[in-house]
DNA sequence: CGACTACCTTGACGTAAATCAAGGCTGCAA
DNA sequence: TTGCAGCCTTGATTTACGTCAAGGTAGTCG
């Protein structure tokens, strides 16, 4: 229920300075899986020069849209984001969910415009990465590269999961996975695995994993009943990992 | 019918020549649509020095395996291949077909492990680019850099449209869309966008569009006798083109 | 406070695609 | 030529999930 708002005036004319709680990438709790991972402290600082903190968003307002000219990626800082594209037919494809630490916005690097539109969940900071500026630092320095490489990799990594899930398995399996999923990047941020809050909706939820509405809500109260998963509105509590693991059909 | 095997042997020693038959980017009848695009002719020279030639696969053969190490991504160069994964309970998941000029193994980036397998759908002639002199020549050439960014994030909105699909439509427009796909690609390499040869199996296209054979071949034989395209074995005519593209649900 | 709205749940029913099953091509090898 | 193996097609049946419908609950605003 804390919500961090950190820098939220005073962008520009601001210097970084260390009594500003959690403005540059050296002190914020998230550099050990956001873009700073694996960079020198020099070199994080030459990365903070061109992070922009100016933009608190509110819930369900757009980060960008999709055919939105493409300047940058976004870190987000504090809260969730999903990212969608609408379909011709008018229905909504949701492509992710993004916590604080993961990086969206990649997909325009492309054609320059934005392949998706971004909306946040909840209220939301995040960092933006003016892409050019970052095209620059990265021919400098090897190592911020090689990051960004990876970090599209993993982009790309991470579709084809959700594309084998969404080809092969059940309602009960892709339910379970996604849980599974929000639980181990819950604990990536020191956060608890088994207790959360889940930022989006029954229908966000049936968007991204190619379900309805009355089928994920239906997973749910069975999941409940089969006493693997206690579901309170949006809280969630894991009661029986195992079972969840199985149920989501990933190997142990 | 004409298969091309430039260079089959003799792969190290070589050097570059022009009367080597298609055997460095500058003349390479798809520089067009390939990695060099974008680039300087000096520049097409440097990434032509890196780029090794060696390998013509026969049918049937990998290129790489999920879980090999990663060293190199690969470009198409004639022929065509498919890329896998193969699920827990060994079911397989085709994550994408690569044709001339197409680049594959960018999911091995982020672990420096190949995160799929690469199977040669009939003879596949490669160019291998190691993956370390792709970078460090990307720091040293920005358009590059710039070119290699882009590939990525094609290959993300790509994957992205893959999950809308499985997401979203049913079997004809799934089969419909990978139909208009391949036309699309072939008329890019110059080919006939109306009548093509299929490369893959049944059950490789059910594996890539989340359906079973059955299904799949129930499909093309409805499309047949809508008259939409001629389907004799793997030989493929479409014939109305726009009843094609209504069927698969594309605006327009 | 009450009432409006958005969101969620549950049930009954329908359907697209999976599964099961059988048989027919195609191409290769002896 | 015959035989075999892999691939493809077609039909009958089952099923998981979608659709339709109704009602419940939570959060918000006057």
């Amino acid at each position: 229920m804390t919500i961090r708002l950190a820098d939220a005036g005073d962008n520009n004319a601001l210097k970084p300075c260390i009594h500003d709680y959690q403005v540059n990438c050296g002190n914020c709790r998230l550099n050990g899986i956001c873009l700073p991972l694996a960079l020198e402290s020099d070199d994080i600082e030459q990365l903070d020069d061109i992070i922009q903190r100016s933009k608190p968003l509110q819930k369900s307002q757009h980060l960008y849209r999709e055919g939105d000219a493409f300047k940058s990626v976004y870190a987000v800082r504090s809260g969730a984001m999903k990212a969608y594209k609408t379909t011709d037919d008018g229905r909504e494809q949701v492509t992710g969910f993004y916590f604080p630490g993961e990086i969206l916005g990649m997909d325009g690097i492309s054609n320059n415009l934005h392949a998706s539109s971004a909306k946040a969940l909840e209220t939301v900071a995040v960092c933006e990465i003016p892409f050019t500026s970052l095209e620059k630092l990265s021919s400098l320095m090897p190592n911020l590269q090689r990051h960004f490489f990876q970090l599209m990799s993993r982009e790309i990594t991470e579709d084809q999961q959700l594309i084998t899930l969404l080809s092969k398995n059940s309602a009960d399996e892709r339910v379970a996975s996604l849980m599974l999923s929000i639980s181990t990047r819950n604990s990536k941020r020191k956060l608890s695995a088994t207790q959360f809050r889940l930022p989006m909706s029954r229908v966000d939820i049936g968007n991204y994993l190619g379900l309805t509405v009355e089928t994920v809500s239906r997973v749910f109260s069975r999941m409940q009943k089969l006493e693997i998963l206690r579901v309170e509105n949006k809280e969630i509590r894991i009661l029986d990992v195992a079972a969840l693991q199985k149920m989501a059909n990933v190997g142990t």
